[in-house]
DNA sequence: GCGCACTACGTACGGTGTACGTAACTACGA
DNA sequence: TCGTAGTTACGTACACCGTACGTAGTGCGC
């Protein structure tokens, strides 16, 4: 029997060693860093099982042993690259320690593009992320609000971050695999959105397109963006 | 020659009808509806462009007349939903329509569990999706800020929209083609997250389960949310 | 009216996730 | 102690996928 996968489950559930047969020859932690460094490298359409078990060097099957489907590879990716995150002791300060958490993020992010697409594809509770959220709720100890609240406040950090850094890295990790640069293919997008511009049907987009000049500030876009939810939450604004 | 995919394009800029040769059979219209027939009906991983060709009743092969690479039936998908946004004219309470227009886009994304998925993936300047742009920006017009500030502000409610509808969907959009119900797999992660909790190794997270109690409103959630944006745009808080 | 760009479509290639069958191995219950 | 049940390992096979390519037929622009 070769997992179980025709039944619901969790793969943290799963113990990684369960007494009986052979010693299992990898890790989850083996397997994540392989799938890791080839979704690094080639993006994560690269990461294939059939991929994974050769990098590995096991037969394509015997993957299935340890991770019943293709989604739970996902599942110890992201928990994974979770595990990079830096958990400090909380400085008293929420803001500056949210603030902290939030480019600690994006930083995470950048270094593994492929992480945004996956966030609204897996469970969000793997060993890595509780010790994150935790983290951040410790965080917010200095805040009165109810847990609620500060869960709300974390959810909707992360859904900036994200948001952001989707956007940033926009065409960048979308045209990894395709024969053309990313630079060409931006060309093109702005050549054909200055077309429609140009039609002078959408006065006001004209405009915001005529203001900005030079390249945005990425990092300062974001950085005004977490300060703006940040106050929505502090109680002394 | 079947289509142009070899070289970088947005399908935007292709002429939908080109003098020569015969009538195509089809429009992009027709085309979208097919698609996003099918993926109300049976999830975004049922399009399939042999199994779009199939309904609209062509060849798998002429449908690359149409749509040089399955990302652009993506991109058509998206347009054809942004097409169902409600435009009116502005109130003058820049407030109330942005979020009249949030709300607007929850409702959509609820009618098309596919598209926050899309989002990430499509360019986002397809005709329709420009007219509500510039539709949002008409709304802002009661407020001071240059146009860039307004852009933020709309890609930052567009974003919290897309996480919001994320979460809410969740495991609903995800277990669609799987042979068990949504239930009976939140079951499974529902214990799952409990068994770890009472390891006592997250008290704060503890906290937040205990203290919730009957079904969250996942409306009055995303209400909260919203104000909370809008406030850090509000040149009068 | 010639030619060319377009439509239409069948075939084929290289990939995907994974169900299933088989063989070897080991820890546990009797 | 030994049989057996549950595990690991892995090859084969199936049903898909996106799409490159070749070959017709069609009708507008020159």
């Amino acid at each position: 029997m070769a997992g179980r996968a025709a039944e619901p489950h969790v793969i943290w559930a799963r113990p990684e060693r369960s007494g009986r047969g052979p010693r299992p020859a990898y890790s989850r932690a083996d397997i994540a860093a392989v799938a890791v460094r080839i979704a690094d490298a080639e993006g994560l359409d690269a990461v294939s099982m059939r991929r994974v078990a050769a990098e590995l060097g096991c037969g394509t099957m015997s993957l299935y042993n340890y991770v019943p489907r293709k989604e739970d590879l996902h599942e110890l990716m992201a928990d994974a690259v979770a595990g990079e995150h830096e958990l400090w002791e909380p400085s008293g300060d929420w803001r500056a320690d949210m603030l902290r958490v939030a480019h600690q993020t994006r930083d995470l992010m950048h270094r593994h593009p492929w992480l945004p697409r996956l966030m609204s594809a897996v469970y969000g509770f793997s060993p890595n992320a509780l010790r994150y959220l935790e983290h951040c709720l410790a965080c917010l100890d200095p805040l009165p609000d109810p847990q609620g609240v500060k869960m709300e406040l974390i959810a909707m950090l992360n859904g900036i971050v994200t948001t952001y850094v989707s956007n940033e890295l926009a065409t960048a990790e979308r045209t990894r695999s395709l024969p053309w640069s990313q630079e060409q293919e931006n060309a093109v997008r702005i050549a054909y959105l200055q077309s429609r511009i140009a039609t002078g049907e959408y006065p006001r987009m004209a405009r915001a397109f005529m203001e900005d000049e030079g390249p945005i500030d990425l990092e300062a876009v974001f950085e005004r963006a977490l300060n703006r939810v940040l106050d929505g939450f502090d109680p002394e604004k």
